[in-house]
DNA sequence: GTCTATACGCCGATAGAC
DNA sequence: GTCTATCGGCGTATAGAC
């Protein structure tokens, strides 16, 4: 079910004597890094002189914009699933969660860009479109699954419906989608403290928190506790 | 509190002769329309084009897209202030929840592009990044005392503490503003369906049901049913 | 694989005629 | 109030040298 395609099409029949490091990834990297900043208000112009590279020379690594940002797509539709789909039979415990919720949110910060300019960026490429409706339809899907692993094996005080359980995973994607973005602009601090991030997981937790057992709820809480205490030393 | 300022700023010292209801009007109306289908794909150029009025003339009214934006986003907050503000001492309710949900969908649908476009509509000029900060300032904090009352005198089978009410306020509030996008590209349908709506209702009313008595809260859910209905008639 | 040079078109914005 | 004309800037894309 992975989206992945191309395995390195810059390579022209010979393995390409390795300069430094090509460029192509380089490019990616940076139109992250611009389109988190600026959104759909930068192009392969800006791309590539934030690289100190040429125009050209982007253009003989995408064709355009929109395949740059395919590429990008891919890698997140990737690596979110790596995290959040649950192998068959697979039972979700306290750390699982914890990695589901962690591991989700840095996956979805780091191309926060990918959802927040959605619209611009694949209106007008049939592929993009396409391949992004998949994404949302894989990830409700994949947060549904877990939802219902959790609410079967540790139900709460409220009792959830298969469709209750539907509409929350609905929900929480919406939220957890959206959430990179508000607190970019609602928090004062541009940057990502960890304290931020501390408060997106607790506010993602919470909507699960009515339909799960009150003590396993609180040792994922404190388990997402260790895991910012972990940013926190990290970035001191 | 209201951000209105200019009463009707095309208005040189004598009332102007009524020719034809105003371009002025027209160039928010399409602009709304216009920014909703493409997000920030569009511009001045499309604007004027889409009215079949010359580009000079746009700017005869405004100075810029981003001064339309500005106007755009006056109208917004005052008009979700309308529905959401609680005046003092007021008690929410079953029918005034209900009609916070409807009016304040029916709102943020109208103008969803100004939240799912903000990064790259408001980057770059102070004012209306200012503005879109308060008006995200000022919605949190009225669906936080809407929140506050109706779980002081409805409390449900979950206590929610202050902080719990702040933090489902700002989970209200991403929902709320991701909604419009989210529905329009994941339901087959483009159009806003009265089903899509009632969807939308469902998924917003739920994150509050177990807060709140539950009789209280299903009296709200026949009032929204009640409100699609109406809606549904309408569109018949 | 990487780069320079160049062409084309669209958009935002202003000046000034009707 | 409405229009035409026009300028500068930027983004996309291609051709072809190193």
């Amino acid at each position: 079910m992975s989206l992945s395609k191309k395995p390195e099409p810059a390579a022209p029949t010979v393995r390409p004597r390795n300069k430094r490091a090509g460029n192509r990834e380089r490019i990616v990297e940076a139109a992250i890094e611009l389109l988190n900043a600026r959104g759909n208000l930068i192009g392969t112009t800006q791309v590539a002189a934030h690289l100190g590279i040429s125009h050209g020379n982007l253009y003989y690594h995408f064709s355009n914009l929109q395949a740059i940002v395919l590429e990008i797509l891919t890698r997140l539709h990737d690596e979110l699933g790596q995290t959040l789909a649950l192998r068959p039979g697979e039972i979700v415990d306290v750390d699982r969660l914890v990695g589901c919720y962690s591991n989700g949110a840095r996956v979805l910060w780091r191309y926060r860009f990918m959802v927040s300019s959605a619209l611009e960026l694949t209106t007008g490429n049939a592929e993009l479109e396409h391949n992004y409706r998949q994404f949302t339809i894989a990830g409700i899907d994949w947060v549904y699954r877990i939802i219902c692993n959790v609410v079967k094996h540790h139900p709460g005080p409220m009792s959830a419906s298969p469709r209750d359980c539907r509409n929350l995973a609905e929900n929480m994607w919406v939220l957890w989608n959206g959430w990179p973005r508000h607190a970019e602009h609602y928090r004062e601090d541009a940057s990502v403290s960890p304290a931020a991030i501390a408060h997106g997981l607790e506010l993602i937790a919470m909507t699960l928190a009515p339909y799960v057992e009150p003590d396993f709820h609180s040792r994922v809480r404190r388990g997402l506790s260790r895991f910012v205490d972990s940013l926190k030393r990290q970035s001191a």
